[in-house]
DNA sequence: AAGTGGTCTAGACCACTTC
DNA sequence: AAGTGGTCTAGACCACTTT
């Protein structure tokens, strides 16, 4: 049964005066109940889930930061303490969020040991997180090619920052890495006096508060060209997987697009159908 | 709390004749509460989960079955309702099990539109279903090479038979698949005049028995080798995608093992990060 | 001690399917 | 009408974390 809301509903005390008022419960108030109107027919656990994601594709809620416990939520939005479990089960699953017992329920930061470029492996070791070390062989700041503006969604002809790097595993070049990003995103990262360290998206954020909250990778693969093929130490022509990637921060704009070449003979994934 | 379990836990009449029992009623009487002295802390709905495994693994339950609903489950593990629903939405989201309102849940068919095959697309339409047409090039009875048989699990020197086939998209050959199965499981299948359609498992099971349960698939990339190359209309050394698939039966029983060798430019595998 | 998520129970009512 | 899964509620007790 879908119960009467109480539109009076309020976290915040009931003084006048502006008091300061603690974090989470602020952050509480913006759960509010879900708009009954486009309601029709969901679940209400469905409801609750598209709240919450709303809140976090929005930017209201960022990776990392705690939401409300599952009481609070169930009371702020009207509902059982088993619906927004439910709700909150649903997008764990989805990785969505995840969960510390006694702690609470955070958002889940991405997670790019699910990229497609873990594969490249050596050997034929099987699923194990195998260390990729990166060098920096070329940056810059050009005017983009066209195809890049247009897969970076902004105008033909912009400005972009250009980095380039060969990636290592015990010494042996594995893959070619081929990165662009709009330079009003990321300023003076061209600047050769900016060390960039292997993981790229952690100082960009740290540099220029800009998260990465999600990707997409598309996977083909192709003959090396003589540039791809002389960095990672192969014959032009020999087959390479190649690896492009758009990664988006928040409000799903793209901040970087990237082509990776790798040597098809270090690349394996496995998977499993049933 | 885990209360006490009846040992004199009874689904069957309690008369000393043997009467017909009804396959469904039978069937229940599979599932005994789980065996209490390994479930060293785990969540009751893990012992019934891991219940319902083991009866499809062990083929009691094999796809397409009908499994006791959920208050029967409930009554016959002596647990709750909710216990059982719980550990079968999770047997749902492995999509082991698939529920249908109204008739009850049932043991998954293996769904190879999950094969990483569904990705050789014609130009680059995304994620829609391409419809492959195949003929058989060759098929016949041999002895397997070592490589084969290990992989087959099978002594090395045993009698395989051999099946070729072309996969066409719209007429142009994209894909070349190799095929290899024990003589004594598919005895006759060499058999010209026997009939294969493109869809091979179902005349495996049809004409044998012998139901796919799951299949495993590694995806690498290399050079078309002469043979190859002439089959699906490329230069020798040109990149193509290589998929090995490992098919097993009830009982991890391997029954098949396939190399398909597919054109590159026509395989594109896109996934998201998150 | 208080708050969090984790497990489990026991029921209500609904929508769908079959008989 | 009877049986199925789908949704939702309202609690109990537990294990873990923080204060």
């Amino acid at each position: 049964m879908r119960q009467q809301v109480s539109k009076g509903f309020d976290m915040r005390s009931s003084g006048e005066a502006v008091v300061p008022i603690e974090k989470e419960v602020d952050r509480l108030a913006l759960f509010q109940p879900a708009d009954w109107d486009s309601a029709a027919g969901k679940p209400l656990y469905r409801l609750v889930e598209d709240e919450i994601r709303r809140l976090i594709n929005n930017g209201s809620l960022i990776p990392g930061d705690l939401i409300p416990s599952e009481p609070q939520l169930a009371k702020a939005m009207s509902v059982s303490p088993g619906t927004v479990k439910k709700a909150i089960d649903n997008l764990v699953w989805e990785k969505l969020l995840f969960r510390h017992q006694g702690k609470g329920t955070y958002v889940s930061k991405i997670n790019f040991r699910k990229s497609l470029f873990r594969f490249f492996t050596y050997g034929d070791a099987e699923g194990q997180p195998v260390r990729i070390h990166k060098e920096t062989t070329a940056r810059g700041r050009h005017v983009g090619s066209d195809d890049v503006c247009r897969r970076l969604n902004v105008k033909e002809g912009s400005d972009l920052v250009y980095i380039e790097r060969v990636g290592f595993i015990e010494d042996k070049p594995i893959l070619v890495e081929y990165s662009w990003w709009p330079a009003h995103v990321v300023p003076g990262l061209e600047d050769e006096r900016v060390h960039i360290p292997d993981y790229l998206y952690a100082l960009v954020f740290d540099k220029y508060g800009v998260p990465v909250i999600r990707a997409e990778e598309t996977l083909t693969a192709s003959a090396a060209d003589a540039k791809t093929a002389q960095m990672i130490d192969v014959e032009e022509g020999t087959p390479v997987v190649v690896l492009k990637r758009t990664t988006y921060t928040r409000g799903n704009r793209i901040v970087e697009v990237r082509t990776t070449k790798g040597r098809a003979d270090r690349f394996s994934y496995k998977t499993e159908i049933r």
